[in-house]
DNA sequence: CCTGATATAATTGTATACAATGATACAAAG
DNA sequence: CTTTGTATCATTGTATACAATTATATCAGG
């Protein structure tokens, strides 16, 4: 059993960084240590520690006024696809090559389980297993650079990424993609699981910026 | 006059990183906050705030050991340059459209400082205007997701990159490559620029990799 | 000599008091 | 009415005391 302590300011790390990418609080909004201390019960030391980490990855910004919710523009979304089109392909490619098959037994049954949320049309629980896929495509690449890349940029389309799958066609036609991303790793084809890849963040892109 | 106030916070984070990534401390190497205040002579909150922000970005790991410098390893170094060449070449075709031509004209000079000091066979200055050129670039592509992106990556490259240009004939072939890229830009020959800067990485990387 | 339990010590985690900064409201002068 | 100076207040920045955790040394038992 891993007993790794967890501190409080990581609990509040990933608490506040997935409200405010969840979209819980709105773009310029302006929070304050105490606020979020009463909110959450504990000091502001972690809290401090959690509010500058956001505030290292622009996800807020911190001045006399207060912490001001920044969250994720049109442009930084465009942004970010555009830089996940040519890295995506890359962690895919190197999946094909590194995944263990442990590795891949799990994106099998993620797969399955986004096949079942689709049918009932859980649009939370979609959006949860493409994160858990793209997720474990990363770490089966086997490069903690990609991965810790990668990461950030993900977790900060997870909100617009759901706005999308409430529709139902696209739903279907990512979770086609995932399957023929996970059949090119599965047959350790690197050229085949690039192609997919970037296929999807392309269409990925296309949908999320047209709403 | 922008009278911007630094927090003691950001100072130490900035000074413990040079430090690591210039290869003051040795990888593997463990502190501990108390040391840290004593050296830099300033309370814990600080050094607490930088060393966390450091653990955040894998540049240190936080554990009731100490403070471990994880600093950047060669299948870390490698992975970098190939994320690198993926994108700094979209940094630079971007930079062709976007760059004012108030930093084109520091792109110039940045290149006349690094012929000089190359003429200087000054590698310190030389690795300086080497990360000057490359953040001008970046900062003219006007993507603050691809800035965030790729400065800290070249950030860790920073030691590895002054050892090879005590190379002079690396140094020198390193300046003619940044021309190429400039020449590109200032012409805003987007293609140019991304074939130009593309090449440039793929031989850093190739110097690099032999030492 | 090795193993395991236990006590000790060193280190980080957390809370809070105080300092410093900067924003804001308001009044006085032009 | 606008502007500018000033006082107040809210907020973050910093230091430090205390708690919790974990590594390490020590010793007993086999």
């Amino acid at each position: 059993m891993e007993h790794k302590h967890v501190s409080l300011a990581d609990q509040v790390f990933e608490r506040l960084e997935a409200d405010i990418l969840g979209g819980k609080y709105a773009r310029g909004e302006v929070l304050t240590e105490m606020k979020l201390c009463a909110d959450l019960g504990v000091s502001r030391t972690p809290v401090r520690e959690a509010t500058h980490r956001l505030a290292q990855e622009h996800i807020v910004e911190i001045t006399a006024k207060g912490i001001t919710v920044l969250g994720v523009t049109d442009k930084d979304l465009s942004e970010i696809y555009d830089i996940r089109m040519r890295l995506e392909g890359m962690a895919a490619a190197l999946a094909a090559r590194n995944a263990s098959d442990e590795q891949i037994a799990e994106m099998k049954e993620t797969l399955e389980l986004q096949e079942f949320y689709c049918g009932k049309k859980d649009a939370e629980r979609i959006r949860l297993m493409d994160s858990t896929f793209h997720d474990l495509i990363y770490a089966a690449a086997g490069s903690v650079v990609l991965y810790d890349t990668l990461l950030p940029l993900h977790k900060k389309t997870q909100k617009f990424r759901k706005a999308s799958v409430e529709n139902h066609s696209r739903a279907e036609a990512s979770l086609l993609e995932h399957r023929a991303i996970f059949l090119a790793v599965a047959a350790r084809d690197a050229a085949a699981a690039e192609a997919a890849m970037v296929e999807h963040v392309t269409h990925a892109k296309q949908h999320i910026m047209k709403g």
